[in-house]
DNA sequence: GATGAATGAGAATTCATTCAT
DNA sequence: TATGAATGAATTCTCATTCAT
């Protein structure tokens, strides 16, 4: 039964996740403190390693639950994909369109006290990268890809996806299809497929 | 005459940004502190004090010397390009064999004791990141590339160049070379345009 | 039930207060560090934080306590006095008297490190001082004083208290009648008014 | 001959204690560095330490050079005295119109970043008080003062003198004046001789 | 399980003072 | 004598963590 202690606990530990994902999101990992964390919630400090042993786990559950939740369904896009451009495409539409549905949890990444962007390597994170290489490796296995080094372009999937992510959360309105839309053309045809755009052109003015 | 009195303002410099570079690439960003630096020179802890002002300072000075060292010879490689295949091999040639070469400054980004990788956002870096996004749209301007978004096309560069060069770094032996080729080749051409690699093929079974 | 935690939490403020006097009455204000004062208890270097922000912050509550202490005395003595002999005479002998009941937290204004006295200007003896003053307001507006500049008038009760009180301390036995009577004297009737006293004369000799 | 090295020593020293009045009264004697009073300087660090040992000396040699000026007129003024009167009078009136003069080394004991004021305590001070006691005894046994006890009588003069002006440089214009009027006059026949004064009055409302 | 005060290691930083130039 | 960088002891204060209630 999970009666009502099993629901405070969870009520407790949703609380925490959900002031720490704020606290980090507003002072940077580096400057935010357990402390920090425990104030942002109602409950004393004592009670936060009931739930976690640091702020490094808390951190660490946060990056998870959205992997967590990001995970399947790019897992799921590519399983479907039939063909190269729709794993790559669907890829990299699904990603960008998470991150910008949960922007708060990405912002850690930029926002912080120190001149010091951060990039996270959670075990959950570490897996969807290398679902995305198992992926990989076995869309070359059945011939869709052709037979190159997985790593480097897991890699590619990966530096694309995250940094242009950052520019596409730094522009109003925020078009997760014109990112999955670029970043899937460069990767499919490279530069000379690109999207053309007149602004660009002119920003070179 | 300055003489011996400049040349220990000089050498104690020297000495803390070379132990600085130790201890960020032995302990990680996150987990060194001022002392570890000041211990692992035979200064004593008051004289960082008259040099930096902060780990952080420290960081960025580390940081903005190697992009200091670097950004002239991209530049340089990119000045000279008559052809976009040029522009972009020369570019991504030089990164990767500057990284290659100063494998202990790359390193912060790796060991961390924190489940987190840093990336630097240093004045000079970023002025780095700038030249690249100006060259790039003069460029565009001079028709060399098409009029595609430069923001978007300077985070590819940057992705491609930071996440690959992680990989190329992990392997014995090192090989810029190699990992220049995956970049320019995917930039160029998109995926099938990549160098064919049996290797990668086995390591996925 | 609040019980012993609460016990504890008074006890250790208390603790804290009674080190400071202490160390504050030996070192002096200025020499005197956060450390002396954790030192001369036997509680953690932490736990000093959980009660004051400061070592100004402790010199003040204890600066405060006294003041707390004398406050309604002086000012009860005020209410009741029917003519200005009364007024001051009262105010004099109660002051007196308290500085010689708690001559500890008098003697801070001494002994010092520094050549320095320091007197005490909490938001406790400010009340104080500004009650002194309503009071001689009211006083002058009953009629009971002269209309005469209140500040200074002020300013003579504090300056002939604190100073008389100093050399009060210094003799053995303290007096606290003499000093009083003497102040009281030179307030009512100036110096012609003073009390003969042999031994000052031959103290001259 | 006291040549150009003289000149510079004593340039030095005047410098040093320039800048050091001047830091004082801004910073407060407590918060006041040796740094600090270098750094209004155009010395080096070390060279502070030809003049003086620490800034106990320096704050010293301002007090004693203030107390040295100070001191002779208020001896010259008492010697001249006649009777009671005139002692009292000719006291009160140079003490606060040399206070008047010398603002700024008087403000040292306002201004404080704590919450606390100081009085000065140097040789040269506590030898003006030990003049005026002798003045007084010398007094006392010429029969122009009545035998009262000596050491009160200083205090009185003293907290008499150091409070008031207090509230004299708080208004403006200061009239020194009117201060020693009022001092004089409790002094000489108690509060009854006190200048009547208006405003006090309506302040009291 | 929740609480929150106590703990004390240890980080950052300052500053008086020295001393080679 | 002046300089000003080096020194390192000393201080303040924070913070993760424990543990009695």
């Amino acid at each position: 039964m999970s009666g009502k202690r099993e629901q405070t606990k969870k009520n407790n530990r949703t609380a925490i996740l959900e002031a720490a994902r704020d606290v980090f999101s507003r002072l940077g990992y580096g400057a935010t403190t357990v402390r920090d964390i425990i104030r942002a919630t109602d409950l004393a400090s004592g009670t936060f390693y009931n739930y976690f042993k640091s702020k490094e786990e808390v951190f660490e559950a946060i990056q998870d639950e959205t992997a967590l939740r990001v995970r399947p369904r790019l897992r799921e896009e590519r399983k479907r994909a039939r063909t190269i451009d729709e794993f790559v495409s669907g890829t990299f539409v699904t990603f960008f369109e998470s991150v910008a549905e949960d922007r708060r949890a990405f912002a850690v990444i930029r926002r912080n006290a120190d001149a010091i962007r951060i990039r996270m390597d959670t075990p959950e994170i570490i897996a969807g990268f290398d679902e995305l290489r198992a992926d990989l490796a076995q869309a070359i296995g059945d011939g869709l890809f052709p037979p190159v080094d997985v790593d480097f372009l897991v890699a590619s999937f990966v530096g694309l996806g995250f940094e242009i992510a950052e520019y596409m959360l730094k522009r109003d309105p925020i078009d997760p299809q014109g990112a999955a839309a670029f970043a899937t053309a460069l990767f499919l045809g490279g530069y000379k497929a690109l999207p053309h755009c007149v602004a660009a052109t002119q920003d070179a003015a």
